[in-house]
DNA sequence: CTGAAAGCGCTTACAG
DNA sequence: CTGAAAGCGCTTACAG
């Protein structure tokens, strides 16, 4: 066996470690592997070694070994949407945690197939599992691929089809009838909700919540609107015209705005200004999701937080652990944060 | 040799598409791999055996024999920011054109050491190369660690050992040029900066080009000012407080501020409207980068453009493209968007 | 234009 | 507790 010198470039190998140690191959992969089954006396030797030589295992020859490649890949929609940075820090969180590496794909929702961006781009890299989102998890072609592949994954709030996979969500319910309270205790008494996309089961979740709450409270039916945005890029610019149609249309015009997440939420405050409306005094607005920009804006945006991070990171927690799939599924909570438009 | 058979679970390799096809598992090779060295017969043969077993290449396998994974790593700060959004669109975006796959790590930068996360963590990804940006891209003991393991990287705005690696970075003096002109044109004669990062080079650009072309217009240097924020999370707040203490401790007030990026901006356009002050009469706003917040704000914020995603796009590019380090760095340029706030 | 052999650096399954 | 052998699925370097 010729071992290159120890001060050479090309980074060491078990046999490397094991000709140092004077053992075999396996049992240095025993210590790299904290395999128990090794004598004191051995295992220091070999710690040694390992040090002395600055062994990495090398992830190629061991995936190509075990077929795992510890890498958990996700769809990355668009850049516009602070629901996926929340979603990718809390994955990659996670990863971090379990010794998994995330993969990102790039992926332009409306102008092509999810299944085309998995066959031709993502499947390439050999992931170990998928964390899939809305609206990639409702997507029936894209989940028949990966069952054909074999290849696992977690879906975060879908809407179809919920037991074909394990699923991981959070309760809107809750957090919108805290919402609804607390409208309605500092006197709202006008309602419109600017929806989310119709085959969303949250935002249906969240319209039907909203509405029955505020009839068994005893809001007058005549004062209830809703309206549909067209889902434009940038989404705020879809929730300012919308609320813009809002008041152009209705009679009784809202003192109140809850939109299905935040960005629409900013839209509809720009739109109220540019009605010379003021924010909260002549119009409350609140959103959902509780990213980042809600606290950036002026004022500060009243919203419901949802535990996306937290959501991603369960994700990869039950790819690292091989939970079974079912069984295994998480429902978290959502609840208000009151800030200054609402 | 034995073949599993054409429908089990078991995805084909070269040596069943070889089998099927009555040739070598090497010509197969030639073929997956596009090498021009294959009789048009002998390749059809070979391209409709590989639809007929839905032959995939082992990444695993590739990578042992290569050593090359086709995996960019990249760490990722923080969810907070709109610049690394923008980074990972770029190179998500170049990744997918080229072939590779994008590996982000999550970093907290100033609760540990980027080597740490480097060692620990993105090194057991084993990417083909890194991508580095500001404050990464400048720390000594990371850059040494990646060039002890060999390990390529390109590095986006560095501001120390510029020649120590590829570099790209964009011109921000442009921008800056037109902003000042702007802002001077349409009357304004009292500046204050919002400093970035006191080691940051583009920060000391922005400033030094900011206060040179104000002179050279014949700005009165008592009416210019600066101040330096405190690096809080998140990063409006503290433009926000940095915008109080200005207008506290200033004499002159300032009738125009410009921060050193979007969310900077931000938080001062809530800073000024709490003090009564409105947007862009009494005050005008300029941040820079031009992320997608900007768009967002009311009224939408005035900012100086900077091609983020295609600085990370070409370095995916000069990494794919194997160009030499150095020779190949690349400067982009900047400019102004007129929006609301200015 | 095509192929047989060896090797990439691990792990699995077996022995002892 | 330890190790020799075979194999994971590709590619590289040589032959022909």
């Amino acid at each position: 066996m010729t071992l290159t010198p120890p001060n050479s470039k090309k980074p060491a190998t078990l046999d490397h470690v094991a000709a140092l140690a004077g053992v075999s191959a396996k049992t240095v992969s025993r210590v790299v592997n904290r395999d128990s089954n090794v004598s004191a006396k051995t295992r220091e030797r070999i710690e040694r070694a390992l040090r002395e030589t600055g062994y990495r295992v090398n992830q190629a020859a061991r995936s190509l070994a075990t077929s795992r490649s510890y890498l958990i890949g996700a769809f990355m929609p668009h850049l516009s949407s602070f629901y996926f940075a929340e979603i990718f820090r809390g994955a990659a969180k996670a990863c971090r945690q379990y010794g998994y590496h995330l993969v990102l794909e790039e992926f332009d929702h409306g102008a092509e197939s999810v299944v085309d961006r998995y066959e031709q781009g993502l499947r390439g890299a050999h992931c170990d599992a998928l964390i899939l989102t809305p609206p990639t998890c409702d997507d029936e072609k894209l989940l028949d691929a990966l069952d054909r592949d074999g290849m696992r994954y977690v879906r975060i709030a879908p809407s179809k089809q919920i037991d074909r996979s394990t699923a991981l969500g959070a309760d809107d319910r809750q957090g919108v009838e805290e919402l609804v309270q607390h409208l309605w205790a500092t006197g709202r008494r006008s309602f419109a909700m600017i929806a989310g996309p119709e085959d969303h089961l949250a935002a249906t979740i969240r319209e039907r919540t909203f509405f029955q709450t505020l009839a068994e409270l005893g809001c007058d039916a005549t004062r209830l609107s809703i309206v549909r945005p067209e889902w434009n890029e940038p989404i705020a610019d879809a929730g300012r015209e919308a609320t813009l149609r809002l008041f152009r249309d209705l009679q009784q015009k809202p003192d109140a705005i809850f939109a299905f997440n935040d960005e629409l939420a900013i839209g509809a405050m720009a739109g109220v200004r540019e009605l010379g409306l003021s924010i909260p005094d002549d119009v409350a607005i609140a959103g959902f999701d509780d990213s980042y920009v809600a606290q950036l804006v002026w004022p500060p945006l009243t919203t419901i937080h949802q535990p996306i991070a937290d959501l991603a990171f369960r994700a990869v927690g039950i790819i690292a652990g091989s939970a079974e799939p079912r069984g295994s599924d998480v429902w978290l909570p959502t609840n208000l944060v009151v800030r200054g438009t609402a």
